[in-house]
DNA sequence: AGAAAAACTTGACGACTGTCAAGGAATAAC
DNA sequence: GTTATTCCTTGACAGTCGTCAAGTTTTTCT
């Protein structure tokens, strides 16, 4: 039998069967190179005007074999989210690792801050397209709220990291200091996308500053 | 003749002529009933999901109608972005206008803030929508960078006023405020929508210090 | 080697998209 | 009251979308 009536569970299923079988390296090895190029496209086109035939385009094989790895689209769309966390969220491990003093580490995070910036910034247009995508699609917000939070701990690591280098401590919330340089960076995001050079530079300007804001030195 | 060959400049000149008319009343009128209509279909389901029709249908008319009075699509949701700012942008102007104190003007600011967070909400995702899209999407970018140079505005009229009435100034530039507090909006927004109500009323808690770090009081 | 299973391609389906021309209905001009 | 003009509806167009069944090619198993 050919059958190809899959729903999210049989595709589980078949999964299941490989896992069984020990082909489950090539099965995932295909479900998650079709995800990075579902990644690729989704950055270069955005959510809105993503199609499956583009995706496919995108890798080396037809549109048809997506529904062969993926239940639909937006298994498929999850499974690429995914990806991106794997990608993003361990950036600014090696600077906080190496840094000896405060002043280093600050120069370092906004070095690798604006750098990132500049090299994937069509990916972490993507991060917000689907983050602001979860507000209209509840079916993403599981795995957004679950990357956010993977975020807010990496700029916390760095902050904590800092605050003690400088002797000091984290002058808010890990929230807080997460929304802000967020901020920065969804702003500095706009404006480098813009073109718009000088702003972009001036944000780099005042990021040391926020960063200062952001951790009181004890007396 | 019923000539329908319209670009964007023919729609202006026909525009021109009802001026000439003084009939420009009702066309301008029109166009922004359907521009309003848009917006709220736009609110409903997102960029990637709203169809012509889909605004027809939220309006008293037919789909065809929107050809007669917008070029394009993109003609249609540009003037729906610009109602969005007619709503938007004056939000706090009242409550700096009638405080007397900077208790009051704090407590009427945060009041505001998650009174719009919840009775907009669709509206707010909408504008964090468009302005994502921006990234993708030239068409919207000056219109995009516009409103948030007015949002920004609006912000720093809030907190330097607040700064005077609490005898300092603002701690970061107008611009780091700004961010601040629109990370802070799109965080309670995000988790807002997603029934976490939990997460926004902590940052209703956190808010105020938050814009106590951004205003450093004179000793 | 041949048989069975998996991997992939092709082509089609119904639904939906933005656009626009043709024509009807309503309003204004004379 | 009869033309013109404006306003709006209807229906169609060419295209794209997600999905999936059928069939071909490749790999695996015995």
């Amino acid at each position: 039998m050919s059958g190809r009536l899959r729903g999210v569970t049989e595709v589980a299923q078949r999964k299941q069967t490989r896992i069984s079988r020990r082909q489950v390296d090539k099965f995932d090895a295909r479900r998650t190179e079709l995800a990075v190029a579902t990644l690729h496209t989704l950055a270069e086109l955005g959510y809105a005007r993503t199609s499956l035939r583009e995706i496919a385009q995108n890798s080396e094989f037809s549109h048809g074999v997506l529904h062969y790895y993926f239940a639909d689209k937006r298994d498929l769309i999850t499974e690429a989210v995914r990806q991106y966390e794997v990608v993003c969220v361990t950036r600014y491990d090696e600077v906080v690792a190496r840094a000896k003093s405060a002043g280093q580490l600050r120069d370092e995070f906004v070095a690798m801050f604006f750098d990132t910036l500049e090299k994937d910034a069509i990916l972490h247009r993507l991060w917000y397209d689907l983050r602001n995508q979860s507000l209209f699609d509840e079916s993403f917000r599981a795995a957004v709220l679950e990357i956010d939070s993977h975020r807010e701990a990496m700029v916390w690591r760095v902050v904590s990291r800092y605050a003690e280098l400088v002797g000091g401590t984290p002058a808010a919330s890990a929230s807080m200091i997460y929304l802000t340089l967020d901020g920065i960076f969804q702003r500095a995001l706009l404006h480098h996308l813009s073109g718009n050079a000088d702003t972009v530079a001036q944000l780099r300007v005042e990021l040391p500053a926020a960063v200062g804001l952001l951790v009181t030195v004890a007396e």
